[in-house]
DNA sequence: CGTTCGATGCACT
DNA sequence: GTGCATCGAACGT
């Protein structure tokens, strides 16, 4: 075992093919460090954006202020307001020039799980206590308020900021991959990168699982 | 189990 | 002014 477990990915890890990089973020940790603590999670759920031509990618209208991010180089945060609610996080993925991305959709808890139960509650008039742990992250939205990112990671790097990704040495988690959820068009693309039977992936239990919620 | 619907802010037409 | 890469509560089966 190498003296450090602890491997920030680097620039060329996201700048290969996308879907490349959506499959080898199952299992990385993603990480913030701000003034009230650290958090962060095991990524199990991510989806691919790719190009212009894919028309849920938000360069599909080619480029904008606010896609600016996506033309750039990769390993960046591209973190935007979606529903005027939720802060979504992505990956910038291939070269420089090639607009692209990875959204990260679902984190399994490893540190940091009572400032992040504090960051859920917030705003809302409930008790964040009731959420179970593999619920803090599910969901797009929900990690990203769990680990207190907003617009103000826009743009930071993810090899060397506060805000990283880390291999921690996790590697071969199976996977499977379906149709990108929450979204009208480009849904013929199976994009989506789940890990195979993780709590804490979002959207519809697979077909299997049907039926045997109950008696588990 | 399923569907519907309101909250809410920014970028883009 | 319109349209979202969402979430969770409130319903109807």
């Amino acid at each position: 075992m190498p003296r450090s477990a602890f491997i920030v990915l680097s620039s060329e890890f996201y700048a290969q093919h996308s879907l490349l990089v959506a499959r080898e973020l199952i299992g990385k940790v993603l990480v913030h460090e701000t003034p009230a603590g650290l958090t962060s999670g095991v990524i199990v759920e991510t989806e691919a954006y790719i190009g212009e031509s894919d028309p849920a990618c938000h360069a599909a209208p080619g480029p904008t202020t606010r896609n600016a991010p996506l033309y750039g180089p990769p390993g960046v945060a591209y973190v935007y307001l979606n529903y005027g609610i939720h802060y979504l996080v992505n990956a910038v993925t291939e070269p420089a020039g090639r607009p692209a991305a990875v959204l990260i959709r679902a984190l399994e808890p490893l540190e940091g799980e009572g400032l992040m139960r504090r960051r859920r509650a917030r705003g809302t008039g409930r008790p964040a206590e009731l959420i179970p742990t593999h619920g803090l992250c599910r969901g797009p939205g929900n990690l990203t308020k769990a680990l207190g990112i907003s617009l103000r990671q826009n743009g930071l790097d993810l090899t060397s900021a506060a805000l990283r990704i880390e291999d921690r040495g996790s590697a071969g988690r199976p996977v499977e991959w379906t149709r990108r959820i929450g979204i009208t068009v480009g849904v013929e693309h199976e994009w989506r990168c789940t890990a195979a039977d993780s709590p804490a992936v979002s959207g519809p239990p697979p077909a299997r699982w049907r039926g045997r919620v109950n008696s588990i």
